[in-house]
RNA sequence: GGCGCUAUCGUCUAGGGGUUAGGACGUGAGAUUCUCAAUCUUAAAACCCGGGUUCGAUUCCCGGUAGCGCUACCA
């Protein structure tokens, strides 16, 4: 009845990776298939990693995506709402004040503890049965503290109370909330600097969980679609949601859906510290994928749409997305060092490329020629797109492929190329080669540059050398193109114009002859 | 350690109590072609292991194993 609102919700601590990637795009799949609202909230509660770089990183990665959201929000704005909140799970004694000192470094059971049956941390009890009058003494008297939420225990007297909801993907979930710790709600104010304490009561930074509840609250997500390392944490949101909702009225429990990850060909987590820029997605784009393709294959990763097909249209994305298609296990996405790009990533760009109309992807490849030094007339790309469309699989491989075109003189070559080899023999036959220059340098002085024309001409000329089209063609290509393999001669001639292919093949003659 | 999630070709996946276990990328071979590419045909390639349930399990159940996640005053 209500359109679904979703949220995409990156914490800025480095460029936007493609793991981050997918779950934007399935939340805007989602919001645009039922169609719901797109929230993008910036995550950055966390002060100390967080960086106005990264946001401006993120924002353009998305920009890139071309994938529009709706609304947008900063949690770093929105701090006050987050400890009204934590205030009122604290006077509704749904949280205590915990004094112990943060702990630096790998857990360490030297505290007052209390374990699970076995092992798993759940609470400091000294702390959390603290009573409310000493708590609040210490909290005057400055010294700091973080605020945790109180979790029901069953004790030994009543039944232990089990969370439970049912997830979009990995459907029911429940857990015991006696194995759930006291979570923080709430960071410690950090050390009073030279007694001069001018710590409030409440100057603890919020923490993930409740920064990002209470804004689900008050944004009214009703989906939210996010990494499966989120799974077991929904638990503790639960819990969240329920003590907030007294303050939030209006708002009903958001329905979950959890995300396989994207995963590193050894099966570790996409980190960008150790896998680097290889997973972000501005080395995606610069590399020259389409945006489109990118989120082709970004969406089978973890999804299908159970018809076997694979290239896909976000038009036909949005249509066939459904969080049924959503698959339980990890993806791995492919990369090494040499090639940084998986062979199906590759592979959907170059038919989307191919799907283009050629005016657009002449004009898609323009910055990857200007990029490479290349400033041509207006038109010139145009002409030489669909030459090379089926040739490039990266918008920036066109340059390798198309350079000829632009150049003034070409890269030197070796001259022994304009020489077709012969079956069964080690050289080819030079003296030949030469009379194919300079016969097509005859024809091509007086026959009219179009692809007919040429055609027509320069295989009579071949019949009249006794050749097949293959000798023929071959040293006519290399003189022009400067290299063996390149697109189709005739088209080439055109493109390249009379004058470019008449002083390249002089020059090729010369380089046979001044190598005897 | 505890809790949870997951397990089909190298990779992404479809499927599901009885199938020649399907598709795609990549790889090999061939066709076509003025080279390259594109295209077409074709080949090789998988149900983690062990128990159960069943006439029959890759599929359902249990256990094991492995991977991953959570177990932070990171998100």
């Amino acid at each position: 009845m209500n359109s679904p609102r979703v949220r995409f919700a990156p914490s800025p601590t480095g460029f936007l990776h493609v793991g981050s990637a997918r779950t934007f795009i399935f939340n805007w799949l989602f919001a645009r298939r039922n169609r719901g609202t797109t929230v993008l909230r910036i995550d950055d509660t966390d002060v100390e990693r967080n960086t106005e770089a990264s946001v401006q990183s993120i924002f353009e990665g998305l920009r890139w995506l071309g994938l529009e959201w709706d609304e947008e929000y900063r949690q770093s704005e929105r701090l006050e709402l987050h400890k009204k909140a934590a205030e009122a799970i604290f006077a509704r004694g749904l949280a205590y004040r915990d004094f112990t000192p943060a702990h630096t470094g790998p857990a360490s059971t030297e505290f007052d503890t209390q374990s699970g049956a076995q092992g798993a941390w759940l609470c400091n009890p000294g702390m959390r049965e603290m009573s409310r009058e000493e708590s609040d003494r210490r909290a005057a008297a400055g010294e700091p503290f973080a605020l945790r939420y109180r979790v029901p225990r069953g004790g030994d007297s009543s039944i232990a109370r089990v969370l439970r909801f049912v997830d979009g993907v990995y459907g029911e979930q429940t857990k015991p909330a006696d194995e759930v710790e006291d979570f923080a709600l709430l960071r410690s104010a950090g050390v009073p600097k030279d007694g001069s304490s001018s710590l409030g009561l409440w100057d603890g930074m919020p923490t993930y969980h409740l920064a990002s509840c209470v804004d689900d609250a008050d944004l009214r997500i009703s989906h939210i679609i996010r990494g499966q390392d989120h799974l077991t944490n929904t638990f503790k949101h639960l819990l969240i949601f329920e003590a907030l909702a007294a303050e939030f009225p209006n708002f009903a429990s958001p329905q979950f859906a959890h995300l396989p990850l994207l995963v590193a060909p050894d099966g570790s987590k996409l980190s960008k510290r150790k896998h680097g820029p290889v997973v972000s997605v501005t080395t995606y784009r610069d590399a020259g994928f389409l945006p489109a393709a990118f989120v082709n294959f970004l969406c089978l990763l973890g999804w299908s749409p159970k018809n076997d097909r694979e290239y896909l249209t976000i038009e036909e994305l949005v249509q066939l997305f459904s969080l049924e298609g959503v698959n339980r296990a990890n993806a791995v996405i492919n990369f090494t060092e040499e090639s940084p790009f998986d062979d199906k990533a590759v592979w959907l760009n170059a038919e989307h490329i191919r799907a283009l109309p050629v005016e657009e992807l002449a004009r898609d490849l323009e910055p990857f020629f200007a990029e490479a030094g290349f400033h041509p007339k207006p038109g010139r790309i145009l002409a030489v797109t669909p030459l090379i469309r089926e040739r490039i699989k990266l918008l920036g491989d066109a340059v390798g492929a198309a350079d000829f075109f632009f150049v003034d003189e070409l890269a030197p070559y070796d001259p022994a190329e304009l020489i077709p080899p012969k079956k069964g023999e080690s050289t080819g036959d030079a003296a030949m080669a030469r009379r194919v220059l300079e016969t097509a340098s005859e024809v091509l002085a007086v026959t009219n540059f179009d692809h007919d024309s040429l055609d027509k001409a320069l295989r009579e000329a071949a019949a009249q050398l006794g050749l097949k089209a293959g000798p023929m063609f071959q040293p006519i290509r290399v003189a022009v193109c400067g290299r063996k393999n390149a697109p189709p001669l005739f088209e080439t001639l055109v493109v390249l114009g009379r004058d470019v292919c008449l002083k390249r093949i002089g020059q090729a003659i010369a380089a046979l002859a001044a190598q005897g």
